[in-house]
Formats: C-alpha cells, sequence, structure tokens
RNA sequence: GGAGAGCUGGCCGAGUGGUCGAAGGCGCUUGAUUCGAAAUCAAGUGAUCCCUUACGGGUUCCAAGGGUUCGAAUCCCUUGCUCUCCGCCA
C-alpha cells in the first residue's frame, strides 16, 4: 500500500500517477486528506492526555493511598481514563477506514511504464530468436499430448474438474525436467538461493504482496470441518504463486544493508480459481486452477529497483533462450498492468498453433509497495533509521505454458516432439518424444 | 486427539501492581590501549507514531486482542504460537 503521509503531502503528484490508470484508480483520494486531519487530531488529543496521565501516575506512587489528596486525584484521572477510552475508540475507527482506503489504492506506476487502456497499447521492447517454420500445420499442444498420450484431459476433469490435467510419461518427465532445469540455472547461474515454501498460506501473508483484500476471489481458501461436521472457512489460502511466500519470509524483519540484494528462486504448485475468466483458454494446459512455476524474487535498496529489475527479466529470458524458444518482452502499460505493480515486463512466448504470442513470464518491479504491507525494511548501515526495501518478481518461468511452447515450436509432422538440448539430461537422455504411447 | 510447560529487547535472561523501555550477560558500534590483532577498560547501542523549520519534546510497544485499576511486563479472560510426553500418521 501507499504511505498515508506521502500520499497526502503530495496529492495532486499521487492523483496524476493513479489517473493513468484508468478512472477509478482515484476515488478513494479525496476521503483520504480529511480522514489524516481527523487522525491527527485525535493523536494530539489522546497523546496529552495520556502524558498527563503517566505524569500524574508516577507522582501518585509517592503520596500517601489513605490521604484525600490521593482519593481527589485519583477521581480526576479517573475522568482522564474514561476521556482516553473515548478517544482510543475513536482513533481506532479512523485508522481503520484510512487503512480500508489505502489497501485499495493501487500502486503509482513509474513514469517510465508506458500510458495506456488495454493489452494492445503495451510496448513491444524487443524480441528474441525466430518463429520456426513447419512445412506442414503445426498442430496444438492439447492434439499433440492427446495424441501421444502424455496429457490427460478427460482424466483430469474426472478426478478434480474442468481445469485439471494429468501429465503421464514424458509428459510429466518433461514436467520435472523443466523445474529441475529452472531451478538450477537460477541457483546455479544467476545466484538466486533456493527455497521451498509452503503452499498453503495465512491471510496475512496473502495480504503482504497484495492478494488480499482487493483480489480474495482469485484465490482458493480450504475449510476445516466444525464440530457439526459442517465446512467452515478457515484462514488458510493455496497461495497463487510462490511470491507470496517467498515475498513473507521477510516481513516484519529488518535486514541488514549489506545483505542486499537478497535473490531467491522457488517452485511451487500454484493454484488459481480463475473467477471471472470464464470461456476463456478453454482447450489445453494455458489456463489451469493447478499449475507449476517456477518464481524469482529479489529484495533490493531502492536505488537499486530499476536495474534490479531488468536484471530479473534478463535472468527469466535466459529460460527462454536457453531452451531456444522464440519470444519478444513487452513493457506493460498501465492500464495493463497488475495492482500493485509500478512496472511490468511481460515475456511472451511464440506458439505457433495460435499463430501469437502468449505471456509466459512477468517480471514486476512493485517499489516499497508491498514492502509497506509486509513490512519489510533494511538498515543501510548500522544506526541508521529502518528504511523499506523494494521488492521485484517474475515467473521464472510458467512451467506448463513452456510444456506447451515446447510440444508446439518443437513439433515434427509425424507428430513427435524434439526435446530441447539443454534438457536432454534431464530427461535420462531421452531426445525426442514419440508421436504414440510416450 | 490427550496431559503438561512456556512466549520479555539482535540473542540469553531477571523482573509478579507504581520510580521498568525494562537489571545482568552476550553481541554490535565508537573511543582508549597496541606496530597490528586478541585480551582489557570506557561510552553508546530497539522500533512506532505525533508535535517541532530546527534543537528537542511526547506517545505506544514485554506473543495478539479484550478486561480490572488512578496506575499493568506484572492480575483476569480470549486467541495464537512454541516446547515436552502419550496417541495417530507420510
Amino acid at each position: 500500500m501507499l504511505d498515508l503521509r506521502y500520499v497526502v503531502d503530495h496529492l495532486d503528484e499521487v492523483r496524476a500517477g493513479l489517473s493513468r490508470r484508468g478512472a477509478g484508480a482515484t476515488v478513494a483520494l479525496d476521503e483520504l486528506a480529511p480522514l489524516s486531519i481527523e487522525r491527527r487530531d485525535v493523536i494530539v488529543k489522546l497523546e496529552t492526555l495520556r502524558a498527563k496521565k503517566n505524569e500524574v501516575s508516577a507522582a501518585m506512587a509517592k503520596v500517601d493511598k489513605k490521604s484525600d489528596e490521593f482519593a481527589k486525584t485519583r477521581d480526576e484521572m479517573r475522568l482522564v481514563g474514561e476521556q482516553t477510552k473515548e478517544l482510543e475508540a475513536k482513533q481506532k475507527a479512523v485508522d481503520a477506514k484510512i487503512e480500508e482506503l489505502l489497501l485499495y489504492i493501487p500502486n503509482v506506476p513509474d513514469a517510465t511504464a508506458p500510458d495506456g487502456g488495454g493489452s494492445d497499447e503495451n510496448q513491444i521492447v524487443r524480441t528474441w530468436g525466430e518463429a520456426p517454420k513447419f512445412a506442414f500445420a503445426p498442430r496444438d499442444h492439447a492434439d499433440l499430448g492427446v495424441a501421444n498420450n502424455t496429457l490427460d484431459f478427460e482424466r483430469g476433469t474426472k478426478i478434480s474438474g474442468a481445469r485439471f490435467t494429468v501429465l503421464r510419461g514424458m509428459g510429466a518427465r518433461l514436467e520435472r525436467a523443466l523445474m529441475q532445469f529452472m531451478l538450477d540455472v537460477h541457483s546455479n547461474e544467476h545466484g538466486y538461493v533456493e527455497i521451498w515454501p509452503p503452499v498453503l498460506i495465512k491471510d496475512t501473508t496473502m495480504r503482504g504482496t497484495g492478494q488480499l483484500p482487493k483480489f480474495a476471489k482469485d484465490a482458493f481458501r480450504i475449510a476445516e470441518w466444525d464440530e457439526n461436521g459442517e465446512a467452515q472457512a478457515y484462514q488458510l489460502y493455496l497461495a497463487p504463486t510462490a511470491e507470496v511466500p517467498v515475498t513473507n519470509l521477510h516481513a516484519d524483519e529488518i535486514l541488514d544493508g549489506a545483505s542486499l540484494p537478497i535473490a531467491y528462486t522457488a517452485y511451487t504448485a500454484c493454484f488459481r480459481s480463475e473467477a471471472g475468466s470464464y470461456g476463456k483458454d478453454t482447450k489445453g494446459l494455458i489456463r489451469q486452477h493447478q499449475f507449476d512455476k517456477v518464481e524469482l524474487v529479489r529484495f533490493v535498496k531502492p536505488e537499486t529497483a530499476q536495474v534490479e529489475h531488468e536484471k530479473l527479466t534478463s535472468h527469466a529470458e535466459a529460460i527462454l533462450q536457453k531452451l531456444g524458444l522464440h519470444y519478444r518482452v513487452a513493457l506493460l502499460c498501465t492500464g495493463d498492468m497488475g495492482a500493485v505493480s509500478k512496472k511490468t515486463y511481460d515475456l511472451e512466448v511464440w506458439l505457433p498453433a495460435q499463430n501469437t504470442f502468449r505471456e509466459i513470464s512477468s517480471c514486476s518491479w512493485f517499489g516499497d509497495y508491498q514492502a509497506r504491507r509486509a513490512k519489510i525494511r533494511y538498515r543501510a548501515e548500522a544506526g541508521s533509521k529502518p528504511e523499506l526495501v523494494h521488492t521485484i518478481n517474475g515467473s521464472g518461468l510458467a512451467i506448463g505454458r513452456t510444456l506447451v511452447a515446447i510440444y508446439e515450436n518443437f513439433q515434427e509432422a509425424d507428430g513427435s516432439i524434439r526435446v530441447p538440448k539443454v534438457l536432454v539430461p534431464y530427461m535420462g537422455g531421452v531426445e525426442k518424444i514419440p508421436a504414440h504411447g510416450a
């Protein structure tokens, strides 16, 4: 979330920044300024009373408890106590209102994020490789995977419902190979520390990175049984991305400035309800309730954030390059960017069957927005004031979509699929997934 | 699931109603000493929010939330978490 003081002191600037996201993003700002003044008034009154209480209480310790003077002061202070309680209740109410507003206000886009209303106004900043040429009509991954018996959509639906898929044989092996390969590259070549986090996470953790309260409907929440055997909502969510548990590793911490940047990579299964995406990408692996992803997370000093963001993006790109997959990098416009982000690059991989690029990674710089929510700070040097870190993360990469890209880009006329060279060792030496019975 | 113990500053650990942001120790920082280091000695060493141009002043924080009281780290209630033993379990 944004800093109340900063918002109120720079109202016009913040308003101008938020308005770039489109109408509606600035609505809450107008309520904030008067509330902030009210908050300060309450605090000043409250603290004056408390100071008096503390002063008098200290004096009373030395007074004879049976004296009239003691009784008189005590009665006076009883009144002060009541007033204090009223003011405390008022402060709580005002703070809650402010918090509520702030939690729903999105991040201010960075100046380098282009203006725009939707995905067609994103800027393509670079393109890598070339689209493969086929002497035949390329088939999509779902057809290939059903034919070679590595993707079982029907049984996925049978056991778990729509948007669940079973990987089988070399499909399952490829998924695992990709996970290992990505983690190896990031930890060995890019200097990330590997993390294996829980995927059931608390609501406060979801709040820290901004998934809650605004996007509650996008996440799965688990239930527990009450004494009547009824399912009751339980305060644990299925992580929609490793970003959530991994970023929150350092929640409520003051990090040593010398330890920055901290870089983590983590594989997790990811769970998304995909509310509001009915009818979209219903065929194949593109949009699932459960999918695998390797994530990259960096905690950095503010002054290095832009450079760090580019660096992280290049780390995600390296995976695509090593696999030999044609892709492009899109700088998202303000209207297409996530609410928490200041600036986002999407990596889009070429999918020949769809004759288009599809998102396979999203690399975002969040400024101090997540850090403020999650209270992730650092001390530049011994004795200096704690400051908020900047957080950056990105997929490195979405594994299911990578498998899709490999199937579609490396298919042969007979329906077999070439395994990218770098993955062959991870596939136990297999260089080609056969067209049938894989 | 059953029984018990506990949760205090970066760490260890005192503190059971007032003078406690909290003894003592460790760690850390600075200075002295040293050719330098170790050891030793001295001083300092949390966060939060509010007021103030500044200097500075004040508030809150002893797991969290509520309560009792003129006054709570200390008493009461609720919740969470940790540990030990038993049971169950991949």
